[in-house]
DNA sequence: CAACTATGATAGTAATACTCTTATCTTTGC
DNA sequence: GCAAAGATAAGAGTATTACTATCATAGTTG
C-alpha cells in the first residue's frame, strides 16, 4: 500500500531549527530515538549520538537547545501520532461506545508501525515513551514549559478522548481523570510488566488493555 | 499524647552507615527532603546538602553512596511509614469493605505529621514521593537494583492491599493492577492538578479520594 | 591516656552540558 | 560559472557534577 503523505510537524518553538528539514535532523531524530532505547535517556548526550551520526556536538546543537527539549519533541511528536491513531480509529463511527473502545485500545497497547513514511521508528519510539517520557514533565520547569505549550499534543490527546467519554457518559465527573489514569496507568503496567512484576499482574499486555477496557466500561457503568 | 516508641528501620543495604545512628545522619535526611524539595532532585548535590548542614560532602558520603540511594533510601522509609499506617487504619475492623476503603484512603490522601519521632517532616517526604519518586526506579539500573531488594517495600504495600481487594473479592484476576493503578494514579493526578490541571478534574484533593474510591467500588462489584 | 571512630578539610578527576569561534563545504540565485 | 548565503565540521574552553582519596583533628570509650 502507499504510505500516506502526511507529515507530523510539531511546535515549532520545541526546536531551534526544524529537524525535519534536512537530512542531518532527520538523522538526528532517527538515532537520538535509538541511542536513548539502548543506554537510557541519562547516559545519552549529545556527544555520543554525534559519535553515532558522525557528525558534531555543536551541529546538533544547532537543531535543539538541550537534550532535555530534544525528549519534549519526541514525546510531542509521540502525541501528535497518537491523536492521529485516534482519529484514524474513530471516524465514521456512529456508536459512542464503539469508538471510546477504539480509543482505549489505541491507548493501552504498543504502538505498531504502519503506513507512514518517517525518520521516526514508532516502536522504539514508544518504548522511550514508557522508559523516560515522565523525565519530561516532572521538572522544576512543569510550570513555564506549560505556559509555553510543551505538552499541548499531550493535552489534546487526552481532550480528544475525554470528549469520546462524555459522548458515552456526559454526567461523569471525573472525564479528564478517568482518561489521564486510562494512559499514565498503562504505562506504567507496561513498565512494571517488564521489571518490576509483582507490582501487576500482566504477563501479556493483553491483561493490561482488559484491565484498562474494564476499567472504562465500569467508571461509566 | 505520647509519641509511639516505634522507628521506622531501613534495610541496610540502602546506606552505607544508618544515618539513623547519629545526628548528623539524621540531619542529612531532616535537611535532603527540605533541599530535594526546594530546587528538585535533579540540581540537588550533596555539596549543596553540606553546605545546608554545615558539613562536608566526604562526610555525606560516608551515609550514602550516592544521591541516587539517597532517593531510594527515603522512598523506602516512605512506603513502611505507609505500610504502618495502613496497618493501624485496618486493625481490628471486620468488614473487609470498610478496611479496603480505609486502606484506599490513606492511599489516596497527602499524608499528614501525626504523633511519631522522627527527623524526617512526612508532608515534605510526601511532596517529594509526588515529584521525583519516580526517577528512582526509571533508571537503567532497575533491574539490578529490585534483584537487591530496593523496591521491597513499595511492593510490601501493594501487595498488603492487593490481598484486602482479595478479601473483598477473591475473584477478581487483577488485584495488584488495580492497587499500583490506584497509588501511582492518586500520585500523578495530585501532580497534574497542581502543574497540569488540563489533564485531570481535580481542583480539590477530595476529588482524587472521591474518584479512586469509586473505580475500587466499581471494579470488585 | 591510648585507641578508635567520626567528622572535617582539601585536592583531584573524568565526564557532562553546554558556549564560542573559526574554517570549510554545499546550495542557490543570478 | 561564480559569489554570497547558509549549513556543517572542528576544536577549544568553562563551570559544574558526582564522585574518590588522603590526611588531619576532634570526640568518645575502655
Amino acid at each position: 500500500m502507499e504510505p500516506l503523505g502526511l507529515n507530523i510537524q510539531v511546535q515549532s518553538n520545541l526546536y531551534i531549527k526544524n529537524p525535519d528539514s534536512s537530512a542531518l535532523g532527520r538523522e538526528i531524530l532517527a538515532k537520538s530515538i535509538e541511542l536513548i532505547n539502548q543506554i537510557g535517556f541519562e547516559s545519552f548526550t549529545f556527544k555520543k549520538l554525534s559519535q553515532v551520526i558522525q557528525s558534531t556536538e555543536s551541529s546538533i546543537y544547532r537543531y535543539f537547545k538541550s537534550k532535555h527539549s530534544l525528549l519534549i519533541y519526541l514525546t510531542s511528536w509521540y502525541w501528535m501520532w497518537v491523536d492521529y491513531k485516534i482519529v484514524m480509529a474513530t471516524t465514521n463511527i456512529d456508536d459512542a461506545n464503539t469508538r471510546l473502545n477504539k480509543a482505549i485500545t489505541v491507548l493501552t497497547q504498543p504502538l505498531k508501525k504502519d503506513n507512514f513514511t518517517s525518520s521516526i521508528n514508532i516502536e522504539w519510539l514508544d518504548r522511550i515513551i514508557i522508559n523516560e517520557s515522565i523525565k519530561a514533565y516532572h521538572t522544576v520547569d512543569v510550570d513555564s514549559e506549560n505556559k509555553k505549550g510543551f505538552f499541548q499534543a499531550y493535552k489534546n490527546v487526552v481532550n480528544r478522548v475525554a470528549q469520546l467519554v462524555q459522548d458515552v457518559n456526559s454526567s461523569f465527573p471525573f472525564p479528564h481523570m478517568l482518561v489521564s489514569t486510562v494512559i499514565e496507568g498503562a504505562h506504567q503496567q507496561r513498565f512494571f510488566s517488564e521489571h518490576l512484576p509483582n507490582l501487576t499482574d500482566a504477563d501479556k499486555t493483553d491483561a493490561i488493555t482488559q484491565f484498562y477496557h474494564q476499567m472504562v466500561l465500569k467508571m461509566l457503568a
